[in-house]
DNA sequence: CACGCCTAGATTGTCAACACTTTACCGAGC
DNA sequence: GCTCGGTAAAGTGTTGACAATCTAGGCGTG
């Protein structure tokens, strides 16, 4: 009756090729497998994957849209390569987009999240690496993460969590933490939380937004300083 | 030498199917000929556009990853249909974003273009219908886009005048305006522009997040009355 | 030795056929 | 008459083959 990639499929989670195949292909971004601007080969992945070139394209197709990868006609599709202008335009708008998350989370999200977040914060400024937390619970991911996730306004979440983390941690892998930033991050993330906590909207965009264009100018002189690998997450 | 499909690959520019393809299926979204909810069927485009499905998939991918439509395995895909939450959380977005860009079109727009933004204001406030400036100038674009490409940040102007305005224009085809709201755009935008002439990146910013405040309010109120399609675009 | 043509390989673009899934319709049974 | 199952049709998912294009390397000519 049924063929025989029916074992397949139930591994696979009925889920469509194409799919799985922006899946495997997203992780090989993020892996560093593909690099910024490197080439995407269509008959490469396809193999690699054991499906035909049609799921390929349509997947890179998807990350078109996405804007995870460029394209032109009959030259090799590439992954999107950030200049350091790039970067800082992704900044500025981290910095609108992501205020505007703190002053709704300040609103909306619930006591108990907030809480857990201090806790947290409390834990990594003690220098403490966090009492792991057994199971998977999400309070590993970092403030910003939470903070999007919190702010009840699920279009804003997909941007900063998805489109443009996305972005960002293309540059992650490498990363190096600039020197005493992450202690002055620290200090802006407690502030930011204590903002929540007492449910004050303006200060809480304020101060978010002022973290973020603090980290904006760490990253231009980075930008500027060294020629290495630009260490953008580790900024924020 | 050349296969006969040379000249209308000549007359199409030399584009690829699925760019025209894309291009094509977008007026049919814009138009509502492709209406938001409704499905969009591969074969039936196909057949209009003379081509095979595969270019027409590989199109309807890349409107995934933009998110003007939505795809669920062996589903029919179906345009994006905005919900008034889906509005609302739009509206906050471009709030934020906006605000940002409005800030850094005051440091950043040439003076020649406010000058012509300010002219086209006074002209718009003044009832008379702009002396049909000949040519395509891009001058009749409203104050809202002309902010975001004057801003310097292309991936807010992407964000502003393509992401975002790709949704909302989906309920633009008969949209009314909202009675005795364009009055007080006019007047807020004319504030902003002074803003703007002014270099004063902070009154900017304010200005446009309370004008689009307000046009959220006035959103809000007309989904929770009126049950006519809703004017989205012609509120701010 | 440098330069340009030009041929062969690699890669992308398009298509038509086939496999699989859902949906809608229709008749049997209660 | 209504519901439940099954079958046909419509639609989506996937594939391999073929066409068009770009790219790299060899060859001859100046």
């Amino acid at each position: 009756m049924r063929c025989e990639r029916e074992v397949e499929q139930m591994a696979e989670q009925q889920q469509t090729l194409v799919e799985q195949v922006f899946a495997q292909i997203y992780e090989l971004i993020l892996s560093g497998d593909l690099q910024p601007g490197g080439v995407v080969n269509e008959a490469a992945l396809a193999q690699r994957f054991s499906v035909s070139r049609g799921p390929v394209r349509e997947a890179i197709q998807r990350f078109h849209g996405i804007g995870l990868v460029t394209r032109e006609p009959f030259m090799r599709a590439r992954v999107v390569s950030l200049s350091g202008k790039d970067l800082v335009e992704i900044f500025q708008l981290r910095e609108a987009v992501e205020g505007m998350a703190c002053r709704l989370a300040a609103k909306h999200m619930p006591d108990e999240e907030i809480a857990e977040l201090l806790d947290d914060l409390e834990a990594a400024r003690g220098g403490k690496p966090r009492p792991a937390q057994s199971g998977l619970s999400d309070s590993v991911v970092d403030i910003h993460t939470r903070i999007a996730r919190g702010c009840g306004n699920s279009r804003i979440e997909q941007l900063l969590t998805r489109d443009l983390h996305h972005l960002i941690r293309l540059y992650r892998v490498r990363s190096r933490y600039a020197p005493g930033r992450p202690k002055a991050a620290l200090e802006e993330h407690w502030r930011i939380g204590r903002a929540l906590r007492a449910r004050d909207p303006e200060l809480a965009e304020s101060l978010m937004r002022a973290h973020i264009a603090s980290a904006t100018d760490t990253l231009l002189s980075t930008l500027n300083g060294a020629a290495a690998p630009v260490p953008a997450t580790a900024l924020a």
